[in-house]
DNA sequence: CCCCCCCC
């Protein structure tokens, strides 16, 4: 039991040595109330021993749970996997635990191993403090130092103003702006960065980080990941190649605070970053980022610079911008296929409105497409969104941007008020005229009769045409509205049958045990007007039968059993009406022209607008 | 040293 702890390695670690994984036992343990603290958190203070010295510890509140959930007791043994010694007020230190394995836990421990007692901070003549954290890759040292001296007591100079063996120090408890009288280093703000200095530390926040991505072109190839840091100066964006990825990927999360120091300034090109400042920074090997183990409050959390939807019309395409506003509906998610790389992505539009009373339609794509949900009009707010010129003007929000849904900030909940209470009722003009397959059925809708789109010949340009019609399901065919897909996500393509009991997926050559159903439904429907034969893929089919493909798929698996139901399915989709967004275009198939019509969405009747279409079309009859 | 961010 007596060798379970590393004798000595209290004092060693108070004389600034790299004292590399420890073993210490856990004395006591106090839970310091975040409420009664002001602290965001609740912190734990423990009483660490290496058996010869007891000193005082805090505990990194990522590691907290190891106390509530009882893995961390007191009298158990623990190696420091990563920890920092910090000095506070009085030359005392403060040892910070970042990581920690429990060695033996203290029900099977049971006692206080040696006879230790409180250690002080080293005197004159002793070593730096340090400022170190051990390194994952270096061996673990159960052994007392053999480099252990008798620790001196003394009054010394003040441990904070004598930097450690990196040459840099930073006194925890320094402000973003000032830094405290005891510190040598002064913590400056990020607004005074400029690339003719080379000497710095900052404090900031990170409030976003990218992931991991790599490029190769002429220039070479390589991987980055960039960051954005705020403090109460201002912000900057951050970017780290190579190396740097892997020295700080990992250490670097969203949310917290931390010491960066030194790096290579350069201007900003404001065409690929709505951060506010001149210039970014680039990692380099002189860059020093630590944390900030004390959650400090005077260090905001992300900033906005907003600008309102009707104050998009005049900015400039490809800007990078902010925005908030109300989601106001949303469209389907639907796959697109990016030409320049054949990948297929998913995407969703919303529309914002604000207080302006404009509307802007804002893209979504991928997993932030497809976990969106619309219901109950969130608001929306986005910091670095792209501004494109398409359709007039309209919004994509991009990997570097950050996407926020009901923030909790004023603005936000201004807007929920102003929508809740009138916005909702109100008429809002959209800034984005074309619309994504979205619908809507806002103002810049163009509504047709099926009339009219034959009569206009939609549909004979190079490119499909898109129009919104008020219509009735009158048929929905069941003959071939289902095949066999192949089973893998990605890949919908028909599967033909080996005759084995598996499937063979020509686009993925490959032969698979199973199959999916998807629906591939025709349907007629008409207006007043006109009808029109429509295709519906997976999705809309669904929607308009109230059947998943699944479900329907096993009523036609069980044959006779359940035919009068599965007949029942394409009775009940008939004589219902929808807002369908439908695309148009001539194709030629066997020599042979014929109008394709497919539907992109279907959505219920948006009464107050297809009410305002007739009231337009009536006031449009009216001055006829 | 990236900076592509997609589609209608």
């Amino acid at each position: 039991m007596n060798n379970l702890l590393s004798r000595g390695a209290i004092a060693a670690i108070f004389r600034g040595e790299n004292v590399s994984c420890p073993v210490l036992q856990l004395l006591a343990c106090k839970k310091m109330n975040a409420a009664a603290s002001g602290k965001a958190v609740d912190r734990y203070r423990l009483m660490l021993s290496d058996g010869e010295h007891t000193c005082t510890a805090m505990l990194a509140t990522q590691l907290n749970e190891m106390v509530s959930t009882g893995e961390l007791d007191v009298k158990a043994a623990m190696k420091l996997k990563n920890y920092s010694c910090n000095p506070i007020a009085n030359d005392r230190r403060v040892i910070v635990v970042l990581d920690l394995d429990i060695v033996k836990k203290g029900s099977e421990i049971g006692v206080s191993i040696g006879d230790p007692t409180p250690m002080r901070a080293p005197g004159q003549g002793g070593a730096a403090p340090a400022q170190q954290q051990s390194r994952p890759d270096s061996t673990v040292s159960h052994d007392p130092p053999q480099t252990a001296r008798p620790t001196s007591y003394g009054t010394g100079a003040p441990a904070s103003a004598t930097p450690n063996k990196q040459g840099t120090f930073y006194g925890q408890s320094n402000s973003a702006m000032g830094g405290s009288t005891t510190s040598p280093k002064k913590v400056q703000p990020i607004s005074s960065l400029t690339p003719y200095q080379n000497r710095w530390t900052i404090k900031a926040r990170v409030t976003n980080k990218t992931a991991i991505r790599t490029w190769s072109n002429a220039r070479g190839e390589g991987k980055l990941f960039s960051m954005d840091l705020l403090d109460q100066s201002g912000e900057i964006r951050c970017t780290a190649f190579k190396d740097m990825v892997d020295k700080y990927y990992e250490m670097i999360e969203i949310g917290k605070v931390y010491f960066v120091s030194r790096g290579t300034l350069k201007p900003a090109n404001r065409q690929y970053t709505s951060i506010n400042n001149d210039y970014e920074l680039t990692f380099n090997n002189d860059t020093m980022v630590e944390p900030c183990v004390e959650e400090d409050v005077s260090i905001p959390a992300v900033q906005f610079d907003f600008k309102s939807i009707s104050h998009l019309e005049d900015t400039p395409e490809d800007s990078m911008i902010d925005v908030i506003g109300v989601c106001k509906s949303t469209s389907d998610l639907t796959a697109v296929t990016i030409k320049s790389s054949n990948r297929e992505v998913n995407k969703r539009s919303l529309q914002l409105v604000d207080d302006s009373q404009k509307e802007v339609s804002l893209t979504l794509w991928g997993k932030e497409a497809e976990d969106f949900d619309g219901s109950g009009n969130p608001v929306i707010a986005v910091k670095g969104a792209r501004l494109s010129g398409f359709g007039g003007r309209s919004l994509s929000v991009l990997q570097n941007s950050i996407f926020q849904v009901n923030p909790d900030i004023p603005k936000a909940h201004h807007l929920k008020g102003w929508f809740d209470s009138e916005g909702h009722s109100q008429d809002s003009q959209s800034i984005s005229t074309r619309q994504g397959s979205g619908g809507g059925g806002g103002a810049n809708t163009n509504w047709m009769t099926f009339h009219d789109v034959h009569a206009q010949n939609l549909g004979q340009g190079e490119k499909p045409d898109y129009f919104t019609v008020k219509g009735t399901i009158l048929f929905v065919r069941k003959e071939n509205c289902m095949y066999m897909a192949c089973p893998s996500a990605e890949c919908n393509k028909k599967v033909s049958e080996n005759g084995d009991g598996s499937y063979r997926c020509e686009k993925c050559s490959k032969d698979y045990e199973n199959f999916k159903y998807r629906l591939l439904l025709s349907a007629n429907v008409a207006d007043s007007t006109d009808n029109q034969w429509a295709t519906c893929f997976q999705e809309t089919a669904e929607q308009l039968l109230l059947k998943s493909a699944q479900e329907l798929g096993s009523l036609k698996d069980q044959g006779e059993a359940t035919e009068k139901e599965f007949n029942q399915v394409f009775q009940d989709a008939c004589f219902i009406d929808y807002m369908f967004r439908m695309r148009i275009k001539m194709e030629t198939y066997n020599e042979e022209a014929r109008l394709k019509c497919t539907c992109v969405s279907a959505q219920p009747i948006n009464v107050r607008d297809y009410t305002n279409k007739l009231i337009k079309d009536i006031r449009l009859m009216a001055s006829a």
